[in-house]
DNA sequence: CTGTTGACGCTCT
DNA sequence: TAGAGCGCCAACA
C-alpha cells in the first residue's frame, strides 16, 4: 500500500471511537510528525473527506479547540462534538478531556 | 531561491 | 492564571 502520510492520519482520525476526542500532538507523536503537519492535513481535506472523518474529533493539546478556527470551522466543530456527546465549555475546551481522550493503537 | 503563514506544542516569565 | 517566545515543517506567493 501506499501508506502516504495523508493516507496514516486519515487512519487514525477514522479510527477515533465514538464519543472521544484526539489531539495533533498525540496523532502526529504516533506517526513521527510534527503536529503543525497534521493540521495541516486534516486542513487540506476535501469536502467528501472531510463529510466522511470525523476530523471534529481532533482537537488540539489539553483538548482546546484551536482558537484559529473559531471564526468559522471552529464553530460547526463545537456544535458536532456537542452533538456526540462530548461537552464543551465556554472557554472551547473539551470538559472531562482525560476521560474522552483516545490514544491510536 | 527567500520570506511569510499557519485547523500546533512546550517552556519560561 | 495569563501572556509571550521559540521550535517544528510544509505550502504558497
Amino acid at each position: 500500500m501506499v501508506t502516504s502520510t495523508k493516507a496514516r492520519v486519515l487512519e487514525i482520525v477514522a479510527a477515533i471511537p465514538f464519543g472521544s476526542v484526539s489531539t495533533y500532538g498525540t496523532i502526529a507523536k504516533r506517526l513521527k510528525l510534527t503536529a503543525r503537519q497534521v493540521a495541516r492535513i486534516l486542513s487540506t481535506l476535501s469536502a467528501v473527506e472531510s463529510a466522511e472523518l470525523p476530523w471534529y474529533r481532533v482537537v488540539a493539546a489539553n483538548g482546546v479547540v484551536s482558537s484559529l478556527k473559531l471564526g468559522a470551522v471552529g464553530r460547526r466543530q463545537i456544535a458536532k462534538l456537542r452533538a456526540e456527546g462530548v461537552a464543551i465549555s465556554s472557554r472551547n475546551e473539551v470538559l472531562d478531556f482525560a476521560s474522552v481522550a483516545w490514544v491510536p493503537t
